[in-house]
RNA sequence: GAGCCGCUAGCUCAGUUGGCAGAGCAUCUGACUUUUAAUCAGAGGGUCGGGGGUUCGAUUCCCCCGCGGCUCACCA
């Protein structure tokens, strides 16, 4: 071991189990009810038992008043020369904020009309060895010296949970509605299951892959994009009603709105089409802003969101032509590419269709504040859904956006096997990467046939953006990759 | 992958036109028996992200690197 000089909290640490005989990190507590429920009870002389974690000390000479926090709430202790025992008023002074402990007492409101555990009896839990940020809250509600530099926050996110209090509450969210959509799901008889992360072969959706080699199989595997061509296989199976709810990767950048690991809903269901899909997500949508604690409208970033369902729905090339004042489908290539120019939009883009889908960016999608469904998109871009009988070139397909964000993703599933091969096929020959090689696998599952089928994917962690009204996908995700800081 | 910005005490930030590095909160010592951003008096605390260069002298100027932030690109 070195010889470096102890820090303040070790020695007290050290003091706390040498001079006054005391175990730091007891095995056991008494069974405490939690700060919330101590707060609803209100004053009593029983006495009640609480334990958390110490986050404010405010010493007057006989007299300390402290702060309790655990996962419900937080109250204010009373901890007084006379009331307490010689011992535990000695390790009253060798604890520290962060400090876990219980303490044991009667529940009474000062004169200055703070509800305040009277304390008895104290213990330590936990000592705390590092000095964590300070974050004081002033009587208008503000909060100084909050904790903002980003990397620490991510790096350290058991800080930024304990100091920052809207992050905290950010992911109760996150969990509520992620629980939301699970009932409802569920409640409608659709089965939860759980198909590879490791695939031999990645498809439903175009993305670069995470690559891995697989030891023992001695063969390449990648991090699965997407769950699509799966869950069809189960659908195929007799499994009607289907989801999975986890993570998917794509090995791409990282912006505001993008996650290369990110968490998708995926849902199948057998005899029906695009426009149940439609019912689906306003009624998930608003049960998951019900538990995200909204009503009929929120704030997503200073713009007023109604959710009144229906949503409104509009057609991608109708959209497309009112907000452009051209008709974009016809043109020729060669115009596309002034008219992108024109606007100064960047892009690589070098086809007609990926000209028309930046295009329809830049006219519709950013711009579209309400919930909206946009339906019906041109058949190049949707290789897995179904064509639209009676309309040419276009499929079942809609995709949700809300205050510029796109939110999900769904179709009428393409379940014949002949057509479904076929485009596999001259995507594969036109793909760089896939070297022409089809999901088979996936493929003899259609040919087994599959009913007619609706299916959509939801971005779960931009649903927690735009319904806990953050800015940045990341702070809707516990532990963003971050590259190793070794220094 | 590109451009711009940032990195100073545990946290939030100031500052040095190149000359021993500052504040508030936190910490430590002392005072105080109902405070709540408690108050008052005093004290300690820094490899100024890392490495190199210029210079009598660099935290400050220059170069390289690391990490992060913002914008853009890629992303059916």
């Amino acid at each position: 071991m070195s010889d470096e000089k102890k820090t303040v909290r070790e020695e007290k640490l050290l003091r706390l189990k040498e001079d006054l005989n005391i175990n730091p990190y007891p095995a056991r507590c008494l069974e405490s009810m939690s700060i919330d429920e101590i707060r609803d009870a209100g004053e009593t002389e029983d006495n009640i038992v609480a334990s958390g974690r110490l986050t404010g000390k405010r010493e007057h000479g006989k007299t300390v008043f402290a702060d309790l926090r655990d996962g419900t709430g937080s109250i204010q202790l009373y901890l007084g020369r006379k009331v307490l025992s010689d011992r535990d008023w000695s390790v009253l002074n060798l604890l520290d904020l962060g400090d876990i402990v219980q303490v044991k007492g009667s529940v009474f409101t000062t004169r200055t009309g703070e509800l305040t555990v009277k304390c008895e009896g104290m213990e330590l839990l936990s000592k705390s060895l590092k000095q964590l940020p300070v974050v004081k809250v002033d009587a208008e509600g503000v909060a100084h010296d909050e904790v903002t530099d980003r990397d620490f926050l991510y790096r350290h996110r058991c800080v930024d949970l304990q100091v920052n209090r809207d992050s905290l509450d950010r992911f109760v969210k996150r969990s509520r509605i992620i629980s939301a959509l699970r009932s409802y799901l569920d409640s409608i008889g659709f089965l939860e299951v759980e198909t590879p992360v490791l695939q031999p072969l990645y498809g439903g959706a175009a993305a670069e892959p995470f690559e891995t080699m697989y030891g023992s199989m001695n063969q390449q595997f990648y991090l699965r994009i997407a769950t699509e061509l799966y869950l069809k296989r189960l659908i195929a199976g007799g499994i009607d009603r289907v989801y999975e709810l986890g993570k998917d990767f794509r090995n791409e950048g990282i912006d505001r709105t993008h996650s290369p690991e990110f968490t998708q809903l995926e849902l199948y269901e057998a005899y029906a089409d695009y426009s149940v899909m439609m019912n689906r997500f306003e009624d998930m949508f608003c049960a998951a802003a019900e538990v995200a604690g909204h009503g009929d409208s929120f704030v997503y970033q200073g713009e007023n969101i109604d959710i009144t369902p229906p949503f409104r729905r509009t057609g991608f090339l109708d959209s497309l032509r009112k907000a452009s004042g051209e008709d974009l489908f016809s043109w020729e290539i060669e115009d596309l590419r002034r008219l992108i120019d024109k606007n100064g939009i960047i892009t690589q883009a070098d086809d007609r269709i990926t000209m028309l889908d930046k295009l329809f960016d830049h006219y519709v999608a950013r711009r579209i504040q309400q919930p909206t469904f946009v339906i019906d998109y041109p058949e190049e871009l949707s290789p897995l859904a179904k064509r639209k009988e009676g309309a040419s070139g276009v499929t079942e397909r809609f995709e949700v956006f809300i205050a510029g964000l796109e939110l999900a993703n769904a179709f009428s599933e393409q379940n014949n096997p002949v057509l479904q091969r076929k485009i596999l096929k001259e995507q594969a020959d036109a793909s760089m990467h896939r070297k022409g090689e089809l999901d088979e696998d996936f493929l003899y599952a259609l040919e087994t046939g599959i009913p007619p089928t609706g299916g959509m994917g939801i971005g779960v962690d931009r649903l927690v953006m735009i319904l806990t009204d953050t800015g940045k996908i990341r702070d809707t995700i516990l532990f963003p990759h971050l590259r190793r800081n070794d220094q």
